[in-house]
DNA sequence: CACAATTAGATTGCGCGCAATATAAATTAT
DNA sequence: ATAATTTATATTGCGCGCAATCTAATTGTG
């Protein structure tokens, strides 16, 4: 007779791949907070400002769809970084139901200080980066497939 | 000349591992939420229920070590909980600091109608649960690295 | 053209997640 | 034994994350 294996005990919560992300999450969240206070930013708001310094002067919808977000979250978000004074959000005149999101100066210039963030990550995450790479792909595939069943 | 890998652009969005992780979460979340709600429960309900259903009358505190959680979370969390008629919560008689968690017939009996929720996660996933295991196991070692990190 | 349907974004409400602080009980030091 | 420290939980405040609803603009249809 096999020894039990984690499939015999589905409601263990250390056998559950969900907890092992949502845990995995708050850690990373934990181990950027102290490098995004002295940007003055969290999380979130880092992944926008990314979004934003690959390519400026894009609507919310577009800013939703690779966050994964929707306006209840992003509105009051932007707004918070409009009073930061590192975008601008401006309607647009072609389709006056968008609010395009730009960056200001200050930003644009905020990228400078955050390109010492992912070697700091890279570092406390204790791996190489290949082996990173690896892992992020997997967790993106079944990212996807969880997203697809969604869609049906 | 080497082709540009995913290193040489620490901060495009899709070479982020803790985006990765962090939309994986959400989508998980979003995958739970039809299966929870049958139960009455939102995730992270849904997770101290996990614990409470392998061993019982537990105080807070041992339940935010297994979640990595703290009070300011789980206090209203598990009044919610009490609330629902779910769980009791009572002082300790030997250490009066801590409050004891411990299930009531209503909360035993939804372990029973929480059996279907791993296989269904388990389809969503779409994968077998040797790759779901494996990559679980890579996954919480990484988190086990960054929480390390931390305790310095 | 009028009118229905769709789309982009804003708003409200609720439940986390966590920092900061408070309180009361237990432990340790003196 | 008293005082100082530590520990367990509670409270407050803020920023997500998302469902539900609303408004206004655009698109589609007869």
């Amino acid at each position: 007779m096999a020894r039990k294996s984690a499939a015999d005990f589905p409601l263990r919560l250390d056998n559950q791949i969900c907890f092992a992300v949502y845990s995995t999450a708050h850690a990373f969240n934990r181990v950027y907070k102290p490098l995004l206070d002295k940007l003055g930013l969290t999380y979130p708001q880092y992944l926008v400002m990314l979004v934003l310094w690959e390519r400026d002067d894009v609507p919310v919808k577009e800013i939703g769809e690779r966050l994964l977000l929707d306006s209840g979250t992003l509105t009051p978000l932007l707004k918070r970084l409009e009073a930061a004074e590192l975008i601008k959000r401006t309607r647009s005149t072609e389709d006056e139901r968008q609010v395009l999101i730009a960056l200001t100066a200050k930003g644009e210039a905020l990228r400078e200080k955050a390109r010492a963030v992912p070697q700091s990550i890279l570092a406390a995450s204790a791996c190489s980066v290949g082996e990173l790479v690896a892992m992020k792909n997997e967790i993106v595939a079944l990212r996807n497939r969880l997203n697809a069943v969604l869609g049906e």
